[in-house]
RNA sequence: GGCCCCUUCGUCUAGCGGUCUAGGACGCCGCCCUCUCACGGCGGAAACACGGGUUCGAGUCCCGUAGGGGUCACCA
């Protein structure tokens, strides 16, 4: 016979102490992912077993990232510590009656001079041993442990208890926890067999690292969630990412979730997870810790960004720009034209990333008209060298034939475009462009190359020396203001060869 | 300090005794595409912590050293 099919269930066990942690996050992640492959049971629990530092704002927090993340669908936890009392209690006197515990009047460490009874258990001494399914055996001597105090008193469980307590109870097959916890075992492992209950299954897994190998804290930047959430990164981004710090697949795929959806790639958190869960293995679980990176992490977000529907991509935007006062501007852009939105997806990573590129005027052009950039307040001189800069003509010539056949040029491509009748398209545009307009400037204005238009043309519309595309800015920018822009850069051009050369 | 755990490119990792002149990804560099930049494609630099064993043969097994981390609460 095959080995009977005993349902899985795992479990995460925050306390509402802080902010859900990106490792905490992590430890949900792969306890909800392992669950999932195996057809089992996730759960959650609230351990709020220390009252004077437990808080519902946590609590709050934590629920609503393991919702965000996609792992968890309530509101509320399976469980929490504080709803439990008379069953801790009940098994607290239980091992006091069968001597394997006991009441010791002591001072309170929490206050001192009072007096309190706490129980401690008594400690069998000896050795533990355990098989985890991350590291293989651990073995742990226990005397030095001493007799460890399990409760406050009959009315305060402390962690371990309640820990080994609850497992049991929710029927938790699966210990999967953070390796901060792997010298904690062996002290569970006493209570468990004082109680007489069945030992689950204990999976370490490895620390996730500030970039200097120390514990992931605040001093390196964000640690939790929320952060993560506020500064718009994607949870299928996150999730990508975290499941496969400290586990891989086996294989070299690293981008899940992908769906082809007519001739494009979509991704979606359900088929993010759905495809981790597919993969997913303990035996996949590294043994080191992992050092959290935020450039790749940055990758995920943009190459999960990329997979999204045009919709959500503007909604995204905007997000980034809520602060931007011309964000609108920008946004019209991309609601105008696909092709400068996915122009624009394929230059930014992260939301923040979108919002530092667009403070320091990286897409001015979506805002202004270059002659109004202010690099160029002093004069048009600037400018119109960019515009030339490029300019190559049959035979050599610079100067002021140069600036001048870029001026005809560009007034000889304002009014083909202007008279073009096909749809106003980055792909119409460019065949327009190449197949008539460059062939005849090349011909009536001596151009050396393609790229003596092309150039002066982004330039003109761009008012920079790196850009998108002049069609994927003619598009963008619309008939009217193309025509505007290319007239303006031919005005500069004239006063320009006039001033130096005339 | 005691105990426990860990150690392959800068980072995440593949590798489960011979197919490793060590593979992939992020980042970096170069080339191609090209009017620029980015995307994309192609290529490059870049690692088995060290020392002993075991073995015909070790990144892979064992032992030590070094380094890193975790944990030693009436926190979780």
């Amino acid at each position: 016979m095959t080995e009977q099919a005993v349902p899985v269930i795992t479990r995460v066990a925050p306390s509402p102490t802080g902010f859900l942690h990106v490792g905490t996050a992590r430890t949900a992640l792969f306890n909800y992912l392992f669950a999932r492959n195996q057809g089992g049971a996730f759960l959650v629990r609230i351990e709020d077993t220390d009252r004077a530092r437990s808080r519902k704002v946590f609590e709050k927090d934590i629920m609503q990232g393991l919702r965000w993340l996609g792992v968890w669908k309530s509101a509320h936890p399976s469980v929490r510590q504080s709803e439990r009392a008379k069953r801790y209690r009940e098994l607290l006197q239980r091992l006091i009656n069968e001597h394997k515990a006991y009441l010791s009047a002591e001072e309170s460490k929490r206050e001192p001079g009072k007096e309190v009874q706490v129980v401690r258990l008594r400690n069998p001494g000896g050795v533990v041993t355990f098989n985890d399914i991350v590291r293989g055996t651990v073995t742990m001597e226990v005397d030095s442990l001493g007799d460890m105090v399990i409760a406050r008193s009959l009315e305060e469980p402390l962690y371990h208890f309640a820990v080994v307590v609850d497992d049991a109870d929710m029927g938790v097959t699966h210990v999967v926890r953070g390796e901060d916890h792997i010298s904690n075992t062996p002290r569970q492992i006493l209570i468990q067999e004082a109680l007489r209950f069945p030992r689950p299954q204990y999976a370490h897994l490895p620390l996730l690292l500030a970039p200097d190998r120390s514990k992931l804290s605040k001093r390196y930047g964000a640690v939790s969630i929320s952060e993560y959430r506020r500064m718009g990164y994607l949870p299928e981004a996150l999730v990508n990412y975290l499941a496969l710090l400290g586990w891989n697949p086996g294989t070299d795929q690293e981008l899940f979730g992908v769906r082809t959806v007519r001739g494009g790639e979509r991704t979606n958190l359900a088929s993010v997870l759905e495809d981790l869960a597919q993969a997913f293995s303990l035996n996949g679980v590294q043994k080191g810790g992992a050092i959290f990176n935020l450039e790749k992490l940055n990758w995920f977000n943009a190459q999960h960004l990329r997979r999204k529907t045009k919709r959500f991509q503007l909604t995204y935007i905007a997000r980034a720009l809520a602060d931007y006062e011309n964000a609108k501007v920008i946004l019209e852009k991309f609601k105008n034209s696909s092709t400068a939105l996915e122009d624009f997806l394929s230059r930014v990573s992260s939301a923040t990333d979108i919002a530092r590129q667009v403070r320091e005027g990286e897409w001015l052009f979506y805002e202004l008209r270059p002659m109004v950039f202010p690099e160029y307040n002093n004069g048009p001189q600037q400018f119109a060298d960019l515009l030339v800069s490029k300019v190559k003509l049959k035979e050599e010539a610079a100067g002021r034939r140069a600036a001048l056949a870029t001026r005809d040029a560009l007034s000889f491509a304002r009014h083909a475009l202007s008279n073009m009748t096909q749809k106003w398209k980055a792909h119409t545009l460019e065949r327009k462009v190449r197949e008539h307009i460059i062939p005849s400037a090349i011909e009536r204005f001596s151009l050396a190359s393609a790229g003596s238009l092309l150039w002066p043309l982004r330039v003109a519309l761009s008012g920079r020396a790196r850009s998108p595309s002049p069609f994927v800015l003619m598009e963008a920018l619309g008939r009217e203001e193309t025509g505007q822009r290319l007239f303006d850069a031919a005005n500069i051009l004239e006063g320009y060869s006039g001033a130096i050369f005339g």
